[in-house]
DNA sequence: GTTAGTGCAAACCATTTGCAGAACG
DNA sequence: CGTTCTGCAAATGGTTTGCACTAAC
């Protein structure tokens, strides 16, 4: 398992402390491998430093996602997630009944992103992309 | 310009009143066409129909998704706006600096659901999708 | 008249803010 | 030591709920 320490040295390059607060949010992004939100982030991350508050997830949630070491996205009702951008290489397909989740790989998307950005004038289009359909589960459960 | 009652007869077969604050919400969307958050809906139906709450308008627009009058999505940082579902043939793409918006044409993505319908077996994919990028203005705006 | 829909008021919950004190480097 | 970061406590704002009343049909 590797350290979140190891983004220290990255952090401070950009004029970031590293404290033990970040270190405790970092590592429970990484164990966890996928996207979580914040509520989700400071139960987990106070198991492992109790004085953690909310404020300081939050804030420390976007300033993170600022600087592009975590990627923002957004699932179901409006939901604001947060994911390790090192871990990001791909994208969320999501069952709107069950929300069950399947990954798509961005090489997917790649060719419909560089369409768009070409004919829009947009860049970076897009970081991350949530989709929303309905599991072949739940499809059958609606008898349709 | 259409009148909202024509929605009346729709509404019935499904069980629901066609009541003045009914009216009034949909009024509004036909009148802007685009996307609108609860409280922009709230704001401005209630200068047609002054009576109206909030609760009403969320319970509304809710139950309005439900039976695809209108499409929910999420812009920006989890916000949810609704659309009239028979406005929608195009997707957006967002400026994340400037929240300028543009509209994709339906027919950019639809090779791109088939695909993704095909490969993992989930469907209806994606009623509405939004992307975000940077637009032009704002790309010269961080001299990148 | 029956049932769906509404208003009101209050609760709820995630998120944000100001400021004084703590801690990183 | 200076500057960044945090905790605390409180405010904020969007959204939801319960219940008695109103209105659609």
């Amino acid at each position: 398992m590797t350290c979140s320490l190891k983004y220290a040295p990255q952090l401070r390059a950009q004029g970031m402390r590293m404290t033990a607060q970040r270190v405790a949010i970092l590592h429970v992004l990484e164990q966890t491998g996928g996207h979580l939100s914040p509520t989700q982030i400071y139960d987990l991350a106070r198991k492992e430093y109790p004085k953690l508050t909310e404020p300081t997830v939050y804030r420390t949630l976007e300033e993170l996602a600022e600087r592009k070491f975590l990627l923002a996205a957004h699932v179901g009702n409006g939901k604001m997630v947060y994911e390790l951008a090192e871990n990001h290489n791909h994208h969320h397909l999501i069952c709107r009944e069950c929300h069950a989740e399947v990954q798509i790989d961005h090489t997917t998307l790649k060719k419909l992103f560089a369409e768009l950005e070409s004919s829009t004038g947009y860049r970076f289009i897009d970081i991350h992309v949530t989709f929303f359909g309905l599991c072949p589960f739940c499809q059958n459960q609606k008898g349709d």
